[in-house]
DNA sequence: AACTGTGAAGAACTTCACAGCA
DNA sequence: TGCTGTGAAGTTCTTCACAGTT
């Protein structure tokens, strides 16, 4: 089986998509309750369901991981937990900066999720020094004028922001100069970092938007379900007032027929 | 130039790459901010780098919109910012609740780039009977009781899970039912929907496990530079002293010669 | 000269479908 | 028989590179 394979998925030579990546913690969530309800083994196609995921995907998934299952048989629940916490990095444990104790900050040093699976909040700091030594979840916040120390000190290399959008880049700056290679950005800005550092990002604005996208294009579609495909149309649509409004309004354009006229809101 | 194209982004006859739907958040985050420091017209390098991704993709990006550029010249900023809110169904109001006021849902709540664009909060749902009536982000926390009756009072479309995970997919039902379609989901789960209504998740400790992934890689490849991500090699030291221990493990491998023979941690 | 808009090539990811093993 | 592991096909996304426009 793997003996003998020279293969290796091509790509960037090391291994494992990102696409792939991203979903282990979903398998590994899945896997966890599973375990918890002493389930010894599960299929692919049981497994995948319950992370939400094709089981074709999963299975594909997997086999970047290496051969794991058993053919006719399934995989070992808790083999599998193993392998993929392992993979994951979360056999050991992250001490994790969170910066920024805002209700955000809070919230985040609050979420129990945090600890259980291999991450430590090392500590929570803050800029406002009336904030300074008191306790949120448990641990005293501390002053920006400690990030670097705290971070040497407890060898933190993911660092949580959490601050308005205005520090964020500043605050990510010496996030890095201190050592933290990893950033986890909850402000609303475009972090710049050197290469090296990965940046992920949450934003709730986005995520917005992107439902709005879509809540929109639903509306337009309702009323008579062939409609659909007359979005194609597009640019034909722009003269009518007959289909939709909106909806079809944005197909493809240039910057006249349409007229907004009026340009912002 | 549109005048005569056949073509059409085939894919699902209808347009818009899902792919640059969830760019244009950021071209209008950054389009809005040259905006405010009145900036008339920017070129595609420009507002790429602002916005985090480089200017060819940019530039396919809005060319799914329309051609709403100037060549030789660059994007009128005003206009684009309009071109996208619409696309984006910005243009109108979209009301929105909150359920699950824990320090998460109290946060959301009180974020400021909510109401920012097109979204408005339109009530604060919570379980706990204690919760009613006391005032949060400025509205008081209605019980879940009203959850039906509030949304089709307000035509609430977009729903905010911010719930422990064992009551997300309970109230997932109880939004869709309620007419709800599409969903923000912060409860670690995954949530099970019927066709037609959008789910979108963010997960905290899916993102850091994420972190970790890569964090770890780092661990193994680092030639000798500083001792930043010292602290990560950690456990992986532990076997091998030469180049990358534990990352290259991983590559691919069936389960004999590895052998972690304990399983879980 | 400067910069957009876009075919075409390429890379990444997903899905199919089935060979192969327990 | 049942289910994994994976080539191959299909789809989506990204990047290149240049023709077209102001």
């Amino acid at each position: 089986m793997a003996t003998g394979r020279t293969h290796r998925p091509a790509t960037r030579s090391r291994g494992i998509p990102e696409a792939t990546v991203a979903r282990l913690p979903l398998y590994l969530r899945a896997l966890t309750a599973l375990s918890e309800r002493s389930v010894p083994t599960v299929s692919s196609e049981e497994l995948a369901t319950a992370a939400g995921v094709n089981s074709a995907k999963l299975r594909k998934d997997f086999s970047y991981l290496g051969s794991y299952g058993t053919r006719g048989v399934g995989y070992d629940v808790e083999y599998l937990v193993y392998q993929i916490s392992r993979e994951l990095g979360l056999t050991q444990d992250w001490p994790v900066v969170i910066v920024g104790i805002g209700n955000l900050g809070a919230a985040l040093a609050n979420y129990g999720g945090f600890a259980s699976r291999g991450f430590r909040v090392a500590a929570l700091i803050d800029a406002d020094p009336a904030m300074a030594g008191k306790p949120v979840a448990g641990l005293p916040v501390r002053h920006t004028d400690e990030l670097e120390s705290i971070i040497s000190d407890n060898g933190v290399s993911i660092g949580v922001i959490a601050t308005p959008a205005g520090a964020a880049q500043q605050v990510c700056d010496r996030l890095v100069a201190a050592g933290v290679t990893s950033i986890l950005n909850f402000a609303p800005t475009v972090l710049v970092v050197p290469d090296g550092v990965d940046v992920r990002k949450v934003d709730l604005s986005i995520e917005l938007q992107i439902l709005a996208f879509h809540e929109q294009r639903k509306a337009g579609e309702e009323p008579v379900p062939g409609a659909a495909a007359a979005a194609a149309g597009a640019a034909a649509t722009a003269a009518t007032t007959a289909g939709r409004p909106r909806a079809a309004t944005g197909g493809r354009k240039g910057p006249d027929g349409d007229v907004p006229a009026v340009m912002p809101a």
